[in-house]
DNA sequence: GCCAACGTTGGC
DNA sequence: GCCAACGTTGGC
């Protein structure tokens, strides 16, 4: 099994939408960069697990986790003329863009902000807090992957 | 709103 | 294949 973050808009998707989807369950379409696409079409399996990672957000940070339920197939958002994700490279024929299904499984009682992440010596390899690191979609370790659900469960009681 | 960093495009 | 110009991402 293996671990990925994958980012969203809040104002665009956000954890609550993917919890509010009905059956839980939404296709993650509009990814249009190729190793983001590469890492869903070549790497991302179901039952792989997800951080949902709010960027773009105040404050940006972990929201929640999902799972993947459906591997790889076309993103027909790509060849939709109305949608913003439209790219007429893309057809039914010959799909360019991939995209999965997430399956919601929880939302964290308080946001794990990337002020925090940063924080954590254990996380200090993770991806996303690499200068420069734009992709939307990365592999995680699962160590990563685990650090970062206690932080987010955790209940935010302090000792003494 | 600013801007650094990155990806893409297209002329040559 | 190079690289300048442009567009996008995303933290702050």
């Amino acid at each position: 099994m293996r671990y990925w973050l994958m980012k969203s808009e809040p104002g665009e998707f956000s954890i609550e939408d993917l919890r509010d989807a009905e059956n839980g369950t939404a296709c993650w379409d509009g990814v249009r960069n190729y190793q983001a696409r590469n890492f869903m079409r070549d790497d991302m399996k179901s039952g792989d697990r997800v951080l949902f990672y709010h960027s773009n957000a105040a404050p940006p940070g972990v929201a929640g986790t999902a799972a993947v339920v459906r591997e790889a197939y076309p993103d027909n958002s790509a060849w939709d003329a109305e949608s913003p994700y439209f790219d007429r490279r893309s057809t039914p024929e010959n799909p360019v863009w991939v995209m999965v299904d997430l399956r919601f499984e929880s939302r964290f009682p308080r946001l794990v902000p990337l002020a925090r992440l940063r924080s954590r010596p254990e996380l200090k390899n993770m991806l996303l807090l690499r200068r420069g690191m734009r992709l939307s979609i990365q592999p995680l370790t699962e160590e990563e992957f685990h650090a970062v659900l206690a932080l987010g469960t955790d209940t935010g009681e302090s000792f003494r």
